[in-house]
DNA sequence: TTGAAAGCGCTAACAA
DNA sequence: TTGTTAGCGCTTTCAA
């Protein structure tokens, strides 16, 4: 094994003073050149950068925050991040927030968390940021919050109205609304839904999406089953849609549902996709690699990401110029082998 | 839907000498409520409470920062997030972190970037942290830094020597040599390996209990394949090892590509856990509802971050006193159906 | 193109 | 138990 040395400090940091005596210059060109700001020659921002160097010379952070007021860095709230979803979209945001030059302060409210999504905005505002992302958020009822930056809320339409809030990856109902329509075309009279927890926005949106694809054809909606996201609860659902006799298709919220509810459904004698056709949401790592593949949805989590810091970047450092056109990334249906028409041996009625 | 609403700051925002004077105390005063030193009356404190409530007053962190050199957070490197191992790590890491008083800071390495952990660490030294955790590290060399704040090294045994270094949740070996031993217990004469990406010491370790298990049998050590932790790598690894005549057991380094295997192994026309058996690692959310559900290790990654956050924080706010004993966590062996003794039918030579 | 002076809002050390 | 004074290491403003 490789082994590391660390070499750990002994006097105390360096100052920016430190090293503009070492380089013959004044502190404030010390800043400059550590800021890159113009009118610096080349030849004192050469020694400069060596005086730095020499010393282990690191800008100092909370000084820099107390002077100019900014902090360089983006506070984010996560809901149950060992979530495939969240998850993802945590990374995403913290690689297009480095890319940016912002640091990220992270807090992570679990449902049931006293304070929940608000007591975790206001912990980011103490620790001092630039702006927050509310990531996949849930319905806390009315929260009322006194936030000085601006907000991007990934996942949802902004939960909270105001002055300064944007928002990326709201776009859940269409492709909920897809995967419905796909196991319609396929010949299925029913499709039953097995939802997300309805706190979630983001469950919402698909929740709504089905109920669109079904009215659109005139086709009634069964009774929605509600799960927590995991594959404990899909499976619990699955021995409750077991012994439906109409049931054909499955439409679930999310992956690790529809695999939980695939395993009831198989240990119920039922053959997927042969007897039920189920359908996922989210693309999991896991998902192409399951019994049967999953037919899902796609979700582009960097892109959203990517896009909503774009945003929220515009709002924190052009705040008076309007914000540049959102664009949504789009959402994919991956057909794989969980799908397929209905049985033909059910009895089947006419439109 | 509920909305919110947010009230957006107007003024600028009050500080410690506002409340004070709305008080009628000292600004140090106003300090010490908030810190909760002792020597404070109770009615001073009351109105100091009540004046800062009625303003609006929140601590500016990068002034007590810059005053007290101090900032109360913690820097966390972490790699690949959306691998259920890391990502539960972190969560773990934030609730504990946020338990003793701490915020969080989080750069997210992946593998190949420029700088890799090192840069990673001196990105959040920048930032300023009284400590930083390392998550689940590769091996990148030789890496020599100059910290100078307490370093957590998580789920391996230190890779950067230094003197205000620990670790915690090292016991990967142990666990990996049991589930080897179960497989070896059910009468499988030889037990293949599909381990991790060997740059992860994670994934080293598992290999190395995996040899010893063997050693102390004096079985042969087939060909390791390694895997990348994903599903799709454990697919491949499967239809490599599908065409192999004596495969009857597989250890996989973690659950995704047990899964991957699995699936490679069932389009081969071979039955888990009838013609082979499979073990994974982790005890991932789904792994208990794949077909067949997963036998697996199950890694206590919340006690571990915990237990590693005591002895940083130890490390942090008492540097001169001994370390308290670490006490790594239990990791458990869950057996589900995706191992059974090996087929009958095989050719079984003796001992 | 460079520098000097004046804070940013807090905590530390000391006094009262 | 409370207050006073002096920085912490930068950025901002203004002057050279």
């Amino acid at each position: 094994m490789a082994q590391g040395e660390v070499r750990s400090g002994s006097a105390a940091a360096p100052r920016g003073v430190d090293v503009a005596r070492h380089a013959g210059v004044s502190q404030k060109t010390v800043s400059r050149v550590f800021n890159g700001e113009r009118y610096v020659s080349e030849d004192v921002r050469r020694r400069v950068l060596e005086a730095a160097e020499e010393l282990g010379y690191r800008l100092n952070s909370a000084a820099r925050a107390l002077a100019s007021g900014r902090t360089h860095s983006i506070g984010v709230v996560t809901l149950g991040t060992a979530l495939y979803g969240p998850a993802s979209l945590l990374i995403g945001i913290e690689r297009a927030a480095r890319d940016v030059g912002y640091a990220l302060r992270v807090v992570n409210t679990l449902e049931g968390d006293p304070g929940g999504i608000a007591g975790a905005v206001e912990h980011l505002l103490e620790q001092g940021v630039d702006g927050i992302v509310v990531s996949e958020p849930i319905d806390e009822g009315a929260v009322s919050l006194s936030v000085d930056v601006p907000v991007l809320v990934l996942g949802s339409p902004a939960p909270f109205a105001g002055p300064r809030t944007v928002s990326a990856g709201v776009g859940a109902e269409l492709p909920a609304r897809e995967a419905t329509r796909h196991l319609l075309g396929l010949g299925h009279r029913v499709v039953h839904h097995l939802a997300g927890p309805q706190r979630w926005f983001a469950a919402r949106d698909r929740l709504a999406g089905w109920r669109a694809a079904l009215a659109e054809r005139g086709r009634d909606q069964p009774p929605v089953i509600e799960g927590d996201w995991s594959a404990a609860s899909g499976y619990a659902a699955g021995h409750e849609l077991a012994s439906d006799r109409d049931l054909t298709a499955v439409f679930a919220a999310n992956d690790d549902m529809a695999i939980g509810l695939i395993r009831a459904l198989t240990e119920a004698g039922l053959r997927v996709p042969e007897d039920v056709s189920v359908i996922g949401f989210d693309d999991t790592p896991v998902s192409a690699y399951v019994t049967p593949p999953l037919t899902t949805v796609r979700q582009p989590f960097d892109a959203v990401a990517r896009e909503g810091l774009r945003l929220l970047v515009h709002a924190i450092e052009k705040p008076d110029t309007e914000l540049p056109p959102a664009n949504d990334p789009p959402v994919e249906l991956v057909l794989r082998a969980s799908t397929a028409p209905p049985p033909q041996h059910r009895p089947q009625t006419t439109d």
